[in-house]
DNA sequence: TATGAATGAGACTTCATTCAT
DNA sequence: GATGAATGAAGTCTCATTCAT
C-alpha cells in the first residue's frame, strides 16, 4: 500500500486513504458495540491514528456515523435502484432475486449490524434516526413499492396498496437481521435465513398473485 | 410468583410495595428513553423516592433493568395459548382474530415498549436475551406454529413448514412495534397499524390457501 | 462552624453553606485568571469539593459566573438605589458621596475584578455580556441618570441629557478599575484613586452647575 | 525602520512581504475575536498561507500578538504631538479638535480594537502590558497633560493638576472604545459617540474654565 | 430503611504546536 | 522556505455509585 505509485508524497496519499481507514474502523466498532458505547478514541486507535485526527475528517461522532452509513448502505441502494430499472425479468423473479441478493450482499454481512444499531439507538439520537429513515428506510421501501407497482402494471400482481405491501415485504428481512444480531447466539432452533427468505417469498408471491385461489 | 420460594433470585425475594413502584417507574422510563439514556435519578424521582433507595432494592442499573423485563414480559402468552385450544373458528379467522387481538392488547400498549427495548439492548444483556428468547419469542412462535398446524390438519392451509411460517407471520407484528417505537416519530408516511395488519393477514392467508392460484 | 447549632445533621447544613463556599472560590479565581482561563476543577479544589459537586449547585460555568455576579454586584446596586431614594442631601453632595462610597465598597475591592473581567472577555461570551450589561451596566447607568434628573428637577444642575451625562460620569470610574486591574502593576506614575475621583467630581460638578461661568 | 540594523529584534529582521500579510490577517482576527479565541489556523487561512508557515515567522501565538501590537499602535501618537506644538488655536478649541480628530482617525477605526484588546488581554501578557503602558498610555496622557498646562499658562484654564485631569479626559475616550467594542452589540440604548464626546468636552471645558460659576 | 450530597472516571471536542516531506 | 497532516493535553460536563447520617 505504501509503495509510492504516484507522485504524491506518502503522507499526502495517506490523507486520501485515511477516511477509508477511519470509516472501516468505525464500522467495526459501531457494529460491535453500538453507537453510544463506541468511543472515538477506540476508533482512532483501531485506525492507528490519534483522537484528534478523527476530527480532521469528520466533524463529530454523528457525522462519522452518517459517513459510515453513506459509505456502506446508501451507496448500494442506488445500485439496486439502477439494476431494477433495467431488468426485464418477470416481477416475481425480480422480487425474489433482489431479496436474495440483498441478503447475500447486505443482510448476511457485517453491514447488517448498522440496521440493528439504528433500531436499537435511534430514540437516543433523533438526528441520526431522521437521517437513516430518509436515506435508507424510505428509499428501501420506495424501491420495493416500485417493484410492486411494476408487477401490477404488467398484470403480474393483483391490485394492492404498494406502500403497505412494501412495508410488509421489508419487515421479515429486517427481522432476519434483528434475529441474526440479537437472539441468534441464544436461539437453539436456528432458522436458516435462506430457507426463511424463500418460504417468505413463496408465500408472498402466492399472496400477490392475480387470480385468487378457488374458495378464497 | 409461580416459582417455589427458595428458587427465587435474591432481587425478587424482597418484593413488596416499594420495589413494585420502582419497577413501574423504571418500566416507564426504560420504554421511553432506552437503557443508557435513562437516569436512575429520574427513576427514583418518578417513584417518589431518593436515588439511594434504588440501591437498597437493586444492586445496580443492569439488575434493575433485568428485573423490569422479568417482571413484565411473560404474562399474556398463557392466555392466548388457552384461548386457541378452545376455539372452533376456522383457522383463517382464528389467525386473524388472534393477531388483531394481540395488537390491541399488547402491540398498541405501553408494554410493547419492552419488545423494542429487548431488541435494542439484548446484546448488552445476554442472559436476559436468552430468557426473553425462551419465554417470549419461542413460546410466541410455537403458538403461531400450532395454529398453522391446526390449519393444515383441518385441510384449511396448504402444507408448509410451520416453524418458518410462524417466524414469517411474527415478523411484521414485531416490526410494527419497532416502527411505532422507533421511526414513527420521524416517518412522514405514517402507516396505519390496523390497515397494515389487515393487509398482511389477507396476503398471508392467500399465500397459505390450499389451492394454488391458476398459473402459479 | 460545624457546631450543630440547629437540628439539621451536619452534612445537610453543609448543603446550605456549599453554594457560598463555591461562589467565594469562583470569585477568587475568576478575578485572578479571568473567565476562560479559570478551570472548574480549580474552583472545586479551592472550595474543597470535587468537580462534580459544582454541578449540583450550578448548571454550568456561565451560570456559576452569573451567580457570582448576582451575589456580589447586582445585590449592591439594589442597596444604592434604595439609599438614593431616601436621601435628602443636595444632589452635588449625593453624587460625590455615592461615587466615593462606590469606590470604597466596590472599586477598591476584589469585586472590581469582575468589571475588568467582563470588559475583557465579553466578546467571547455573548450571553454573559448581555446578562452583565442588563443587570449591571444598564442599572448602574440608570441610577446615575436618575441622580442627574433629580439635580435638574431640584434646580441644582443645568439642563443636560441625563443618559449621556451618566455615561460620562461612569466612564472614569470604570477606567479607574481597568487601570487598577490592568496597568497598575507596571504603571510608575501611580494615580491616587481618591484624588482622581475627587478631581473628577469637582470638575463634573462645575460642568453641571446651573449658572454658566462668566465668559463661557 | 529607524532603528539601526543590528539592534532590531530577530523577529523584525525577517520582515518582508509575507510577515506583513500575516500581521494584517492577525490584526483583523485579534480585533474581531480577541486573543484566546483567535485560531492560528484562521490567521494563516486569511493570509493565504498554511498554519505551519506562521511558525517560520513568529515563535508562537504570543509573539505574533506582540508583533501586531508593536506594528500598529505606536505610530499615531507622534503625529498628534507634532500637530499640537504648531497650533495657535485657543486651548479649548485645540482640546476639542484633537479629541474629535482622535475619534475619527483612531477611535472609530478598526485600530481601536487593539485598545480594547490590550485592556482585555494584558493580564495574560505582563510584559506586553508594560510595553503598551509606556509606549501608548503614558505618552497619550502626557500629550493631554501638556495641553492642559498650555491652557493654564495662557490663562485659559483654571489651575488644576494636569496629570489627574489628563487621566480624567482620557478615560471617557477609552471607555468609548471599550463600549464600541464590547457592549455595543447588546446595548439597546446606543450612545452616539460624537454626541457623547461633544457633551463630555462641553462639560469638561466648563469644569476647566477660569472663573468659577456663581454660587459654586 | 431511607436519604441525598458527594464523588470521580470517562466521553466528546478543540487547537497550539510539531515535523516529515 | 512552505506545507498540512498529525498529535495529545486540556477542558467541560454527565451520571452510576457510595456512604455518612
Amino acid at each position: 500500500m505504501e509503495v509510492p505509485i504516484d507522485s504524491k508524497p506518502r503522507w499526502e496519499r495517506r490523507k486520501d486513504a485515511r477516511p477509508q481507514e477511519l470509516l472501516a474502523a468505525a464500522l467495526d466498532l459501531f457494529v460491535e458495540r453500538g453507537f453510544a458505547s463506541t468511543r472515538l478514541e477506540d476508533v482512532a486507535k483501531r485506525a492507528g491514528v490519534s483522537k484528534g485526527t478523527l476530527y480532521l475528517y469528520f466533524e463529530n461522532k454523528q457525522e462519522l456515523f452518517k459517513a459510515v452509513v453513506r459509505d456502506n448502505i446508501v451507496h448500494s441502494i442506488g445500485e439496486a435502484e439502477a439494476s431494477m430499472a433495467t431488468s426485464d425479468a418477470s416481477s416475481s423473479e425480480l422480487l425474489r432475486s433482489m431479496m436474495m441478493q440483498w441478503w447475500e450482499e447486505f443482510g448476511a454481512t457485517r453491514l447488517a449490524g448498522l440496521t440493528k444499531l439504528m433500531m436499537a439507538e435511534n430514540n437516543n439520537f433523533p438526528e441520526l434516526a431522521q437521517f437513516y429513515n430518509e436515506e435508507v428506510v424510505q428509499r428501501g421501501n420506495a424501491l420495493i413499492a416500485s417493484l410492486i407497482e411494476r408487477g401490477m402494471r404488467r398484470g403480474e400482481f393483483r391490485q394492492v396498496d404498494p406502500v403497505l405491501v412494501s412495508a410488509i415485504l421489508c419487515a421479515p428481512m429486517t427481522m432476519l437481521i434483528m434475529w441474526t444480531h440479537s437472539f441468534l447466539p441464544c436461539d437453539v432452533n436456528h432458522i436458516d435465513p435462506v430457507a426463511y427468505l424463500n418460504t417468505f417469498i413463496d408465500m408472498s408471491l402466492r399472496g400477490l398473485q392475480l387470480t385468487p385461489p378457488v374458495g378464497a
